[in-house]
DNA sequence: GTAATCCCTAGTAATTCGATAGGGTTAATG
DNA sequence: CATTAACCCTATCGAATTACTAGGGATTAC
């Protein structure tokens, strides 16, 4: 299941990427259009912000902007910023890999067969996805 | 990420698939040779069992015994009992389909455009692959 | 009848998630 | 230079979920 933070961290950038303006946006407005928990949303704009996908300027007229056009930011690298490892088991992670503690051969064990192959088309998919074709422009 | 239930239960379906013999398969066997907890494993056998992919034998010299063909058993059905939706957000699932609270327009919906794709193309390897296959006979 | 095995329900410790609290710091504005 | 609007940062907390554990009941082989 994806996490709300995760949801709601697409959902914002996806917001700031069709506002066409030059000025920044404001934590508040996203919130407010988008139905997000107004301090939850600013953690997650800060995390998003020092991984490196946003920029902000602080005090009155403040606000969060992009650094990067749309089509290079990556939904996989946004995905794993928010929300971890793309693999749904460590052991076949690319990023995060971590050997099973049960597992004697993982040549041999199944979960990590099958895992391989979703792990392998969600990221295909993940790679391909930029944030310029979630916002559609 | 995959829940230790959901491993466990595929490990022991593949164990189960990989013993040849007549005689059913003990629990304690399986949770003893996969480092599995047993009573932990007990009830996950039971909810397979009761979910029509194994059967039983009580008492004394009786365990779990495959009902289908391990060809005819997709990791997608497995998948959808032990761990529950596919898709990652209730709004893609094609089982388990729930509208988004705060969504307005689900088309425009960036976060529903990426899942659908991650969704079909996990739904793929997930009725790709079989008992048969993970066992690897 | 005894031992081995599955069957079933409840409970519980640990972890994670989603959110809130409570301010601190910075910058525009009049 | 005071006020206000914004981001910055840490800590905390309740609810839900996960991963087990406990304790026995029912059934079958021998």
């Amino acid at each position: 299941m994806l996490s709300k933070k995760t949801k709601y961290g697409l959902k914002a950038l996806t917001y700031i990427a069709r506002s066409e303006r030059d000025s920044p946006v404001q934590v508040g407005e996203i919130a407010k259009s988008e139905k997000i928990p107004q301090k939850f949303l600013e953690s997650i704009l800060l995390t998003l912000r020092k991984s490196g996908f946003l920029g902000s300027k602080k005090g009155k007229h403040g606000g969060y902007y992009l650094i990067k056009e749309t089509s290079e930011i990556k939904m996989a690298d946004v995905l794993r910023v928010l929300e971890g490892p793309i693999a749904m088991v460590p052991c076949v992670s690319l990023n995060f890999y971590e050997k099973c503690d049960d597992c004697v051969d993982e040549y041999q064990c199944s979960v990590h067969k099958l895992m391989i192959q979703v792990r392998d088309n969600t990221l295909k998919v993940l790679r391909n996805n930029t944030l310029k074709d979630l916002a559609g422009k």
